[in-house]
Parts: structure tokens; C-alpha cells; sequence
DNA sequence: TGTTTTTTGTAACTAGAGTTCAAGAAAGGT
DNA sequence: ACCTTTCTTGAACTCTAGTTACAAAAAACA
């Protein structure tokens, strides 16, 4: 019938993201994708069509590996308030792990894409709502155990909390210190 | 002696400031730049060198002529409560009155560029520094006043302050609604 | 008015971006 | 074994980025 591919697509969604990642979209070309991808150029556009195509690819990939990791802390055991404590350590930590300073790859989606390019802006959205929800129930759930008390709306709770890690996101580009970003952490836990 | 310029170099600057500022460093062109200026591509090379180095005045600019105003705000009359308050206001007004989005230059600065380039790091941790800073003692004439009261320290809040409008810029690239992000305001300040 | 110095506009240049294409190669069905 | 299809490689192509070179012009001042 045809000939199979020889590289795994997967795989080279994975390290297309990481490109994309490090270097943004504008600032990243070909020839970083094909020394990455470790494929030849009539491939990479064989299997992807355009840079942009692959860009696309690779943040919804970005999505389903990291993004959930989060999601993951908030929808799992424990007391409500541990799992937003929980949270914002994941984030303070990839932050902090974090030595190319890379940040998150959504976060530098939506200031870098989101106002020009409305599948971006898309993609960005849906993720932000996602991390939103959780976050809201959640908190929901602290407000049910009687864990926390507080008056103030889930709803707009969550929005703080999704505005409290794409703040530390943007301060670690600059200046990745954990001692201040765990401050941060600390002081945005206590509005609950 | 010489010819002097046709051009007025400061209002060059704001033009380029302008063009950085809505499209990124990467994914401004020269011919972008020379569009906006209004000058020959000649002038433009002959007057700031480089791509590069006019992007870095456009971003000293930007400091001068937009960050201030926060600080001013922090800085003025009032009750201190109301002066944190009205900075709020000011960063979620400047987001949704961006019909184009283009966000802070500075915040955009520091995910597009911080990660690589030493000098925009250091411009944008300076900027960072002295919003930081306004939000400091604004926050600590609030407490001396018995305005604040509260016993987190006040360089916390400060920072978490920061935080806060960067985390709202960065929402607002991919949903500038007006209510949702006051509603993020009220709960910011509900740490006080 | 001439000299000097800098600006200006335009052309030119190099490098690389982003993409396409032609020719051969693997896979599998008949 | 052959045919078809899809893959691979690598060259090739166009276009523009980013910068430089240069000749003409124009302002300042002697």
C-alpha cells in the first residue's frame, strides 16, 4: 500500500513543543523544528503543513501534558484548602525548576498570540476556564466541609486564583526567587 | 557645521514604542517600523543602530510614559485604601480601553523576552522594583494610619500586588471583561 | 559662498525564513 | 514481481528580514 512513516509523530508533537516553549512562536524557525524533530524538512511539512499548523499542535499538546497536572492537584484527596496550598506550590515550583525559564507555555501563548490570533486566543480561553473551574470546585467543596468560610463568591474566588498564578508565572520570567514567590502563595491564600 | 535631523528622534521612539508594543520584538519588521516612523529605512539605521537597540529605547520609553502612571496613582492624595484600589482600577481600565490588546509592554516584554535577553530581564525587574515599591509604602501608610490593619507584612502585600495586575493583564489578552476583572480587584484587596 | 558634516533616500547585499518539489525508497496488496 | 501509495531527502525557490553602502542634498558656520 504506502510507505510508513519513520519517526513518530507523537513523539515529534512533543519535541515541537518544548521548541515552541523555549522560544516562543514568532522566534522560532524551521530550522530549530527540523534539528529537534531530527526529520528532514520535506518531512516536517509532509506531516505538519506549516509552522503554524505545528504550533497549534504542539500547545494542545501542551495542554494535555501539563496543564492537567495542575487540574489534577485540585480535583484530588485531601482538604480543600491543602489542595490550593497544593496548587500554587506546583506552580511556584515548576517556576522555580524551571532553569531555561521557559514559564508556561499557555501564559506566554496568550501575551505573546492571544490578541492576534483567534485560535490561540481559543485554545487560551478553554484553559483558563478549565484551571478556573477546578479551582472553583474546589473551593466549593471547602465551603460545603465548612473548611472555608469567607462570604465571597466561588466563582470570583477562582478567577483570583487563575490571576494569582499567571501573575507568579510573569514575575518568574524575571526573577525566579521561592522564598518571594512562596510569600506570594501564602498571601494569596489568605483572602479565603 | 552639520545637517540637522528631520525628524524628531523622541517622537520616533513613541511611534516605535507603538509598533513594539502592539507586535512583539520578533514579530516587528523593519519595514514595519519605517512605515510607522515615517522616515527612510537610511534614517532609521543611521539614528538607532539596530532593530534591536531601538527596541530597547521604545521600552525605556514605555516606562517613562506609562508605568509612572501607576505609580502616580500610588502616590497621590488620598487614603491609602483608595490609592491601591484606584491602581487597580487604572491597570483594568488600560486592558479593557486596549481595543487592540496589546497588554503591558512591559509584562509582554518580560514572557517574550526576559527568559533570553539580560538587559530587558533587568529593565523589566527594575520596573517591576518600583511599582513594587509605590505598592510598598502605600500599603505601610495604610497601616500606620490605622487604615490597614491586617499583620501580614507590607513588602508580601506589595509583591502580591504586583503579581496581581501582571495576572490580570495576562486574563485580559484572552478576556477583557470588564466585570470579571473588577471582580478580581475586590478580591485582591480583600488580603488587606 | 564654500567647506564640513551629517542626514537622507535608495539600492544593494547576505542570510535565513518558510515552503515546495522532484526523485528515489519502503510498505503492502494483487 | 509489480503497482500504487505515501514517505523521505535534499535541493531549490521566493520573499523578506535586517543591515550596510553610497551618492546626493542640505544645514551650519567660517
Amino acid at each position: 500500500m504506502a510507505r510508513t512513516k519513520e519517526f513518530d509523530p507523537d513523539a515529534a508533537v512533543d519535541k515541537a513543543m518544548e521548541v515552541f516553549w523555549a522560544n516562543g512562536y514568532a522566534a522560532t524557525t524551521p530550522q530549530q523544528l527540523v534539528d529537534a524533530l531530527g526529520i528532514g524538512r520535506g518531512s516536517l511539512y509532509n506531516a505538519f503543513t506549516s509552522k503554524r499548523a505545528l504550533y497549534e499542535r504542539a500547545l494542545r499538546r501542551y495542554y494535555e501534558r501539563e496543564t492537567v497536572r495542575l487540574i489534577q492537584v485540585l480535583d484530588g484527596p485531601g482538604p480543600a484548602r491543602e489542595r490550593l496550598r497544593a496548587a500554587l506550590d506546583l506552580v511556584i515550583a515548576a517556576a522555580v525548576d524551571d532553569r531555561e525559564r521557559r514559564g508556561c507555555m499557555v501564559t506566554n501563548a496568550a501575551v505573546e498570540l492571544a490578541d492576534r490570533d483567534e485560535v490561540v486566543a481559543h485554545l487560551v480561553r478553554r484553559t483558563f476556564e478549565r484551571q478556573e473551574a477546578a479551582f472553583r470546585s474546589t473551593i466549593e467543596e471547602g465551603r460545603r466541609g465548612g473548611e472555608i468560610s469567607g462570604d465571597r463568591d466561588a466563582a470570583a474566588l477562582a478567577a483570583f486564583f487563575l490571576t494569582t498564578i499567571n501573575g507568579i508565572r510573569v514575575l518568574a520570567k524575571a526573577d525566579p526567587d521561592p522564598r518571594r514567590l512562596s510569600g506570594l502563595a501564602e498571601t494569596a491564600l489568605s483572602v479565603l
